[in-house]
DNA sequence: CATGAATGAGACTTCATTCAT
DNA sequence: CATGAATGAAGTCTCATTCAT
């Protein structure tokens, strides 16, 4: 009755849906949550906002979708990356280069890994979720702290929450920096400062 | 028709202002800026979303005046607290140390600061506001590190600002990382371990 | 910033409030919740869609407004007209009358009562709203029955609930075949014609 | 209906069919036309929502549909029924009677029919589709009244299109209220109470 | 016949902003 | 200075409908 409506030609869907959460990962990561629209996120994978609501119940659903995505690839190979490292340093230094890697190469998975903290303070329907997928990032830097203090490698009465959540804070807190300055080489170069923090060969001597 | 319109009794324009500053910082700092309401500002300040318009001329004025409100502020300080120290790594532990009392005093304070740089990335109307007192922070840190290189402390192939970027990724990726837990107990304890990291009590010797 | 937004001159409160209401009624009673749009009804009053917001928090409790506003009136008057009579079938016969001549002045009245059992069922988070309220149509009723059979003139084994179902029942098929026909000519036809049965000139004797 | 010209559908086809009508009547009854979806009939009728757009051209086309295979299979029942009468009171009864077992029966026959008229009003474009078939409702009851007419039942001033109105609205109403509460129970003993009304011994003597 | 991807229109709702009072 | 009514743009989500497969 009306005019044109309907489908279109062709349509594959494991592309579109692959296409839809890239779209939203980055808007995400960029963006943010709340300024992220379906609009933009529809544009971006080449198709209309409607069509979201095929792949996803909405909106928290497709950010929850892109989070299960996202982290189980990134902790998977951070982990596969910490097991060929024998000390807390080599693997924490590992990691931090894997980090500056991905980073380079597609800015969004650390770029929303990063913020997925900050979103689900912000909006607690995200939370909720999250919920079942969460605890995979704390959970991996209690793993690298648990593993070297039975390595002995710890001082005995280190608080070992308190030291996860330096090593995430401080991998968090340079990927944030690099995102903010729009520059991942800004990422490198302070890791590799911190390399030499950890070296003892930034500090002179005397200091 | 109530004619319970129009101003009411007084008018101390000034703690008006306060309060609108203070809610605002509050609500960006927990909520972020895209989902802070002028309403809630103004509900939580005691006046009607309205009269918001009398101080500033909009959301992102107003977040800017928050902003020079709270960077002078914080900076000031951090600047008055390293010229109390000598080496940079006194100088780092005091702001630190300091950061970690304001963000049990105040969560706002460092909650706020520690998202401008998202913010503003993340609303670029907010960056050329921002822009005349943009660097504070840049400034802040590259001033240490510049003090430092004068006073002979690092290792002369250091890339600068590098150092300071990564001087100030720590204390904001600590930051966030306790706001995120809810729990500026978590600081603290981060801070502690970084404390005895620099000081080489965190590592048994054989590691 | 942009063009043309912002306040108005003018703006009655109370009597905008009114306007949606009534228009409210008016499209809730022609074309029911669902088909009731905020678009038609601000056209309506005048006004644009959002401003329904500043004085009702959702559709939902748009239609639990028109509700009370409009039950009350009602049965008030129900009762009034029901308390000057003496029997029960002059109280009923009284009832419809009244009922006649309000449908003849404004038939959104009958119509939004008629509707609202069935908008209920079909919309459950409007039952939630109204349940405070409801009842009132239920209870004139069995407070009719109930009199009657104080002043002993029902059968001693009569149900008195499915009396008063039936009195309900009957008034309000009257009035929804009024204003299913658009002519509330019809409504008072088939008064009249009721009213012969009661009083059993309707029937011819050899009947 | 049954007299379908040309090849006859196949049987899965035309089961299938059924299925779609019977879940549209089902949820036309219980929802209304604007609330009933075509994934919820679909979902119901074990296809997809495209998949109907092989039996019917549109939702609309859907509701005649339902009308045409309920109004014709319900007013042949009750004119069967009615042809066994010899009395306009005993033909009204049986029919009441009839309906309340139809309701006990399959409540989508009596709910999806009194509602209609109201579906009718709120959605023009229905009333043009089911124009050809309308009027069965109003002939069925214009006919009892003038054959009771004929017969001399009824006194001779007596408005017969007012008593028609009369006897559908009370079947009306009362079907839908057995709808709102939810309980064709209530249906039966109205209609008991009706019967009563009828052969005088509702009331007490004196009243 | 049937699926399911996709559209486009439109619904409810939120919100920064303006302005008469 | 402040209120509160009102706007208009935009956002999330729903749905009848179409069409390639």
């Amino acid at each position: 009755m009306s005019g044109r409506v309907g489908r279109p030609r062709d349509g594959d869907s494991a592309e579109t849906r692959r296409r839809i959460l890239d779209a939203a990962r980055a808007s995400f990561a960029k963006d943010g949550y709340r300024a992220t629209t379906n609009r933009k996120i529809a544009d971006e994978a080449g198709i209309t906002s409607g069509a979201i609501y095929h792949y996803v119940e909405s909106k928290a659903e497709l950010y929850a979708a892109v989070y299960c995505d996202t982290i189980d690839a990134l902790y998977t190979e951070f982990e596969r990356i910490a097991a060929a490292e024998s000390t807390l340093l080599r693997q924490y230094s590992a990691v931090l280069q894997r980090a500056c890697e991905l980073q380079m190469h597609d800015p969004s998975i650390t770029g929303f890994i990063v913020a997925v903290a900050q979103e689900t303070q912000r909006h607690p329907d995200l939370l909720e979720r999250l919920a079942p997928q969460r605890g995979r990032h704390a959970r991996f830097f209690s793993g690298l702290v648990a593993d070297a203090a039975d390595r002995g490698e710890l001082a005995p009465d280190i608080d070992r929450r308190a030291l996860a959540d330096l090593l995430g804070a401080v991998l968090t807190g340079l990927a944030r920096m690099a995102a903010a300055a729009g520059d991942p080489q800004r990422y490198t170069a302070a890791v590799e400062v911190l390399e030499r923090f950890l070296d003892g060969s930034l500090l002179t001597p005397s200091a």
